[in-house]
DNA sequence: TTGGAAAGTCAACAAGACTGACATAACCTT
DNA sequence: AAGGTTATGTCAGTCTTGTTGACTTTCCAA
């Protein structure tokens, strides 16, 4: 009964899932997911004097050791002096490391210390955890299409950063 | 040496896509297409005297006409006092009406006022365009998938809210 | 009827984004 | 060698949006 009148509807609207209801229920799945996937990592962060800021610099240096701050800068979308308040103090209190560059002394390549490397493991595990229990529960087809989707929604920009951080294969 | 490492790392784990790495892309994926996802509005709003923050309480005012203060606290998360800051300037330029319950007289139920019901529009249409861009792009499946996963990321308390706001079919 | 709980408001503060101006050092082209 | 550009760092000030604390109004139950 019920499948064949889903059935009745997916055949007489061609693009069932496009319908207002269904974008505006997309959106707020975005906007409390979001919301779900920062939680763990600013809980552990909210006891230190550090925020999503810094755990989002920490990530980042991780991914890409020796990257520079401009490079960090346009993944990151933000403005050098924003940034730059957040590194001064992870260098200052020894979990960044910035070296001069060895080819173009004027950049600085960044790299964690074992206690930045250290605290990048405990927030990234936490937003692991939620994410392969999510991914665990949801099923390997169903995070396909998650990340197909979310690859379609980022800017040209945004995707060239996404795909550069490392090879990815499509 | 790093490859024949990873190569048996990959063989010897029967769920591949749990791996750190695709776990990591996932983390990325989220954090990039929930930029995309937020920029269209925010730069309708840079213009306003308004931000993002702004956009929440009249997204939600619009799905829920009538909702109280305290409800959309619950729903947005944050503390009321950060909340009324927002709804006070948007009473005040007349985009949100707030009338005193009639059962209850401590509670103001929200509405939108006919301006406020037209910027909801613009905001929503540019984030429903872009939105509409890449399910299509990714096709039904995906879409399916996408939810599947944003849903099971969610706490359950954010689960409530989603599946609250409207009859949601599972 | 009185005291506690709940809804909402006002004030002050902090994090983290922004802009703008400026400094320094290193690179690069002429 | 000189001058312009690039990469980075810094100071000052503003804006948004989150926080806590203190307060009023209203409701409800002992």
């Amino acid at each position: 009964m019920t499948e064949s009148l889903s059935m009745s509807r997916q055949s007489s609207e061609a693009l069932l899932y496009l319908t207002d209801e269904q974008l505006r229920q997309g959106i707020e799945a975005m906007f409390f997911a979001y919301r779900g996937f920062t939680d763990d990592p600013d809980r552990i962060l909210s006891g230190m004097s550090y925020g999503r800021a810094h755990h989002r610099a920490i990530h980042f240096i991780n991914c890409a050791p020796g990257t520079t701050v401009n490079n960090l800068l346009s993944i990151l979308g933000v403005t050098k002096q924003s940034l730059n308040r957040v590194l001064r103090t992870l260098v200052n209190d020894g979990l960044v490391e910035a070296r001069i560059g060895q080819k173009d002394r004027r950049e600085r390549h960044l790299f964690l210390t074992d206690e930045g490397a250290q605290l990048e493991h405990r927030l990234s595990g936490a937003q692991r955890a939620r994410m392969r229990a999510a991914f665990r529960q949801a099923g390997p087809e169903a995070v396909a299409g998650f990340r197909t989707v979310l690859e379609a929604m980022m800017d040209d920009t945004l995707l060239h950063h996404y795909k550069g951080l490392r090879d990815y294969p499509t």
